[in-house]
DNA sequence: GTATATGCAAAGAATTTGCACTATG
DNA sequence: CATAGTGCAAATTCTTTGCATATAC
């Protein structure tokens, strides 16, 4: 398990990323959180270490690890983008009462990638919508992960 | 095939829908376009016949099919919502070169809905990104479906 | 006729961009 | 030191809201 801040160290740098301070918090944060936070809750928790830490440069980060495959853009939240921070093929759960993203890996036939019907498969989505264990036990307790949203989007 | 305004009229009453010349329109327009268009494709294509259509029709609309259940919106593409006429589960596929989304219909063990590991799956979701078939062939002329995306989302 | 739908303009929210300042190696 | 990163503020884009007019039954 990778803990102190030299380890994150290692991780940017043998991915030829330059570790800064904000780097190494934001990749720490990243990947103690098991809910696969959107932006804003990212940089909630973030700033109350880094006081200074802006959205650019958070935003900035996020492309830079994605490119560089350190985190995986996950379109689940209709409202907002989301970050997991995994590299094992897995798939989503969505809890649409406490806005929780949950991993589930099982099997799946269609997790290969390759060519399928002449397309070229690179990616590959798996993700489900629902009601989480704990929801479904404490029906109201738990809907507090939702920051303020106030849209009611299009997508439910 | 449903192809005159009084079949839409029949869909539309079906569901409680007051059927307005505008909805129809959009939902005709929903039904027989197989790439799964944006908003903004969606109001291109139709104030060509409908001149005043304003997008806040178009979103309330979209929105309200979504609650009847007539279609249902797509999480796939980062930059903006798109929307599926069809009904019966399948998967997509987003082709990063022309934007398009496809049908796949293939079997999946997953798209069962109920209750796993104790989260109840109400909805089930699963979708491929990659190069299709024609952008395969013809690398660079099918580029077109591409509006204007001027933002380089997180999401590659 | 009455309730509901439409559409314009303006507001709201997430994300991106420009540029001066700062930290890293 | 020089290059690359950070952060503030302003801009952009998608989506929603308020309200007056128009339409469906």
């Amino acid at each position: 398990m990778v803990t102190d801040k030299n380890e994150w160290r290692q991780v940017l740098t043998a991915r030829a990323i330059k570790p800064t301070y904000q780097r190494m918090a934001i990749l720490e944060s990243l990947s103690s959180d098991a809910g696969h936070p959107t932006v804003r809750a990212l940089h909630a928790r973030l700033v109350r270490t880094i006081p200074t830490l802006s959205k650019t440069t958070l935003y900035s980060t996020l492309e830079l690890f994605a490119r560089k495959g350190l985190v995986a853009p996950l379109l689940i939240d209709p409202a907002e983008a989301r970050f997991d921070g995994i590299l094992t093929p897995h798939h989503h759960f969505f809890c649409t009462s406490c806005g929780r993203i949950l991993d589930l890996s099982l099997s799946c036939p269609n997790s290969r990638r390759g060519v399928v019907r002449g397309h070229r498969i690179d990616e590959v989505h798996g993700y489900f919508k629902g009601l989480c264990a704990d929801c479904l036990s404490a029906p109201s307790s738990r809907t507090r992960h939702h920051p303020h949203k106030k849209r009611s989007p299009i997508h439910a």
